[in-house]
DNA sequence: AAGCCGGGGGG
DNA sequence: CCCCCAGGCTT
């Protein structure tokens, strides 16, 4: 859950999480659409899936129980260099490095290397801190610098007066502490969406996305992207063509909803409607719900903020 | 090495 | 409003 994710962000999550799946059997017994509700809103949605394949994995090969060996982690899905290191270090006590973009940081700027923040320097990093890793108490070494990074050498507005280790600082003492890492700017494009809530005897459709690339494998309404020189009606009677391969008709608009990504941020138009004539659907991909039975289902935030509009407003 | 993958909090 | 976050996987 950790993983690009702030602690703040991961607890309720992680709490709630552990209720509902206590242990690795359960969560490895547990169907993937309940795996997907319960991370609901947590975003990455491939850690989840991934976690689900791991559990399975060592319920079958390590007898339900996470192994405490770097070869055999590795090798579980979701389990990279820093997570396979988290597990040895701070379950197993084993005298293993973490680094992650915390320590990147950290290390940076006591060294004073200039340039972004990249795992091409981990190599480096780790044979500095293999050497001074305390074999008695490992987790806690990783944790103390992963915690500075957190709470003190951040990311913004460093504290560097209040750095237990800012006498061995080079960053602060050349006054460059504000530029290491060098910070990246990215462009946010804005997109804009037709949704399209289509009607039939008091439920709603809904759809399985693909279980690769965005949101994969949660549930949404039909709809897509406006392109240029179109309507959004039109954007709408054509994602509804292109998708559910039928025509709409009584289209109403219904609301409106940003919802901002990491690389754009969406404008979700929704409008209500309902068939012409009803296609047959396969049920795999596709689900006529109710308000109530919708809520099982795992969606993305936005779509959550249109079910919630949906449910304040009773009549569609 | 670089791009993709979400969402929310904080400056 | 913009930035980043207890990364991993794919190309």
């Amino acid at each position: 859950m950790l993983q690009q994710t702030t602690v703040r962000a991961v607890i309720p999550y992680y709490e709630s999480w552990l209720e509902r799946f206590p242990d690795l059997r359960s969560l490895a017994r547990a169907p993937l659409r309940d795996v997907l509700r319960a991370w609901q809103g947590l975003g990455y949605y491939q850690r989840a899936r991934n976690l689900h394949r791991a559990a399975g994995a060592m319920t079958r090969e390590h007898a339900g129980l996470i192994p405490d060996d770097a070869a055999a982690l590795r090798k579980l899905p979701g389990f990279g260099p820093y997570t396979t290191a988290a597990v040895l270090s701070l379950a197993y006590g084993r005298p293993l490095p973490l680094i992650d973009a915390n320590v990147r940081r950290v290390l940076m700027r006591l060294l004073s290397i200039e340039g972004g923040s990249s795992p091409s320097l981990d190599g480096k990093f780790a044979d500095l801190l293999g050497k001074v890793i305390p074999a008695s108490a490992p987790g806690d070494f990783n944790q103390a610098i992963m915690e500075l990074g957190a709470l003190v050498c951040r990311s913004a507005n460093p504290q560097c007066l209040l750095c237990p280790v800012r006498e061995f600082c080079r960053a602060a003492a050349d006054g460059t502490q504000e530029t290491i890492p060098r910070p990246r700017r990215l462009e946010v494009a804005k997109i804009e969406a037709a949704v399209a809530v289509i009607v039939r005897d008091g439920r709603f459709l809904i759809r399985r996305r693909p279980d690769k690339g965005l949101l994969a494998g949660l549930w949404e309404f039909p709809g897509g992207k406006r392109e240029d020189g179109e309507s959004l009606v039109e954007t709408l009677r054509r994602e509804v063509r292109e998708e559910v391969g039928a025509g709409i008709e009584g289209v109403r608009f219904l609301t409106t909803v940003g919802h901002a990504y990491t690389r754009f941020q969406v404008t979700l138009h929704v409008y209500s409607c309902r068939f012409r004539r009803a296609p047959a659907l396969p049920p795999k991909d596709f689900r006529w719900v109710t308000l109530r039975s919708i809520r099982r289902y795992p969606l993305p935030s936005g779509s959550v903020r249109i079910v919630d509009f949906l449910a304040a407003k009773k009549s569609v």
